[in-house]
DNA sequence: CCTTGAACCTGGGCGC
DNA sequence: TGCGCCCAGGTTCAAG
């Protein structure tokens, strides 16, 4: 999935789009993602406009010119695909069978703005992606949001911060910095990958990380992130931008998918190496990660 | 409270 | 070529 950079560039490409337009119609092509849509899904999306298409951690939080709020979750596989402009018909010349509708395109919603008719396509094969509402009034006690912990972006985030969340910790590191309760947004790719800049194992007993090493970890993070979001995210398998181009981060992984291949730190002669965390992929150098 | 593991899904890649 | 197994960006929920 999409993690936080996939996610924040695929809001900056949405937001153009959907900003200012009015939802005309919404096609909701099955009754569930990973968890059942909303009562009324289509009927309380369909007339409103699009004030503003947010983000907190990996969730998009779009704005409404009234009640509810939609929050959608892009899951592993999610992504969004923008259609139409000139060519696309406006209310009124509306008809369903224009939509070319293709495999595990979930939900197409159709938009005007400026006069121009558009369709944003939601597409997940493994369906592990949802839709929510919340109100706008109670948006940060929503379920989904009201337990996320601090932004990895911005300034916030320092050594002394990060130390704090981690002291006292007895899982490894990586399984902290995973964890959105405390930073909310990290995934599996960029926990890794900024693991490897701050040359820290992750393995290390999550407690241990204070001082120089919690200010050097929280500045790899910042700097991981900022750098993937700069390059417009990571494409890995069907994860796309939405004019289905491709992301370049991947481009810049240390670590991640290397397994085997030299450390490309100067200087250090390691590996890396994957071995499995609470179930998942982990990739980095046991010489110079400590 | 903290931590871990299973569950939710589909599809691509690989070995046999 | 076909089959079975492993793997994949995440989150929620149950149990220790």
């Amino acid at each position: 999935m999409p993690e936080l950079p996939e996610v924040e560039t695929v809001r900056r490409g949405l937001a153009p789009v959907m900003e200012d337009a009015t939802i005309f119609a919404v096609e909701q092509r099955r009754p569930d993602l990973r968890f059942p849509f909303p009562e009324d899904f289509a009927s309380r999306l369909e007339g409103r406009r699009i004030v503003s298409v947010g983000r907190r951690a990996k969730f998009l939080v779009i704005h409404l010119d009234r009640d509810p709020v939609l929050i959608a979750h892009l899951g592993m596989s999610g992504s969004f695909r923008i259609h139409g402009g000139a060519d696309e018909n406006i209310p009124g010349g509306f008809h369903h069978e224009r939509s070319k509708i293709a495999a595990h395109d979930h939900v197409v919603f159709h938009l005007e703005r400026d006069g121009q008719a558009h369709r944003i396509v939601y597409n997940d094969p493994r369906r592990f992606g949802f839709m929510a509402f919340a109100e706008a009034r109670d948006l940060e006690s929503h379920p989904f949001l009201a337990t996320l912990g601090i932004e990895p972006t911005g300034n916030a985030l320092d050594g002394a911060v990060l130390a704090a969340l981690l002291a006292g910790r007895r899982s490894p590191l990586k399984a902290a910095l995973l964890d959105q309760k405390l930073i909310a947004g990290l995934g599996n790719i960029y926990v890794c990958e900024a693991l490897w800049r701050a040359g820290l194992s992750p393995k290390r007993l999550a407690g241990t990380v204070s001082g120089q090493r919690a200010a050097r970890l929280a500045d790899a993070i910042r700097a991981v992130i900022t750098d993937a979001i700069a390059a417009g995210g990571s494409s890995l398998r069907d994860h796309q931008l939405t004019d289905g181009s491709l992301g370049y981060f991947q481009h810049s992984f240390s670590v991640y998918g290397r397994e085997g291949e030299a450390c490309r730190r100067e200087g250090c002669l390691g590996t890396v190496k994957r071995i499995v965390q609470s179930g998942r992929s982990t990739f980095y150098c046991s010489v110079c990660q400590r």
